[in-house]
DNA sequence: GTCTTTCATCGTAATTTTACGATATACAGT
DNA sequence: ACTGTATATCGTAAAATTACGATGAAAGAC
């Protein structure tokens, strides 16, 4: 077989060849931080959460789950993803669990993304 | 076992339960072009090689290959996936393929980015 | 206390992604 | 025709993603 620790997925991928000349772990650090916000914008249910966040300035995970043609436990599956990318973060009401987005998520993945 | 034809991969997710009411295809397309578009730089890789080709504005595969930590054959699938979501094209130089982005492709996205 | 509601997590399965080496293909030069 | 260079594709394996139902955990209602 072979080693395969995989150097791409964590944070280790481009980086080690990146040292061979000139200094750019600025851009390697954006490289990450793009495709992490967008490997999280990456799935079509997840855009449309995002979308309903950013109406609704707030959501209940349940009202959620009644806009998108998923599964609940499918639907805390992509809220999970959400919130491990920094995207959205929750608060409990009572038996409820509250989203909302990340305050300046959003302003940083336009930042990123105009770089481009 | 049970029907698990995936509903949100192609191009079916989350337009049945659209139909519920408001008809609002217009925000389920955008859903799914921003989520193909962010799927396409959800790697540090595919990220790496968009911003190389947007300074160099041309780019052989040799070169990319030469700029990312990854196996050749690993470089060619990246630029597969985005030349599948659009975002880049290529030409043949010889025995050499030169690589450059869609004119377009990343207006678009920052469009749809900014929609947000 | 016991329900009921709300949500997360577990277990599982199918599919996709990511990676590599090996091989095929296409073109230029000799 | 043969050789070498450049790239894509194949075969494969490990890991991640996506989906679901079932179960667990927390909080309010009774």
């Amino acid at each position: 077989m072979k080693d395969r620790t995989n150097l791409c997925a964590p944070e280790k991928c481009l980086e080690p060849a990146a040292v061979g000349g000139f200094a750019q772990g600025e851009t390697d650090r954006s490289d990450h931080d793009l495709a992490r916000l967008a490997k999280a914008l990456g799935h079509p249910a997840r855009v449309r959460i995002v979308r309903i966040l950013h109406q609704r300035k707030t959501c209940i995970c349940g009202e959620l789950v009644g806009q998108l043609p998923l599964a609940q436990s499918t639907v805390s599956q992509h809220l999970k993803i959400l919130r491990q990318a920094g995207m959205i973060e929750a608060t409990n009401d009572g038996p409820r669990v509250c989203y909302r987005l990340v305050s300046g998520s959003l302003v940083a993945l336009k930042k990123l993304v105009s770089q481009l």
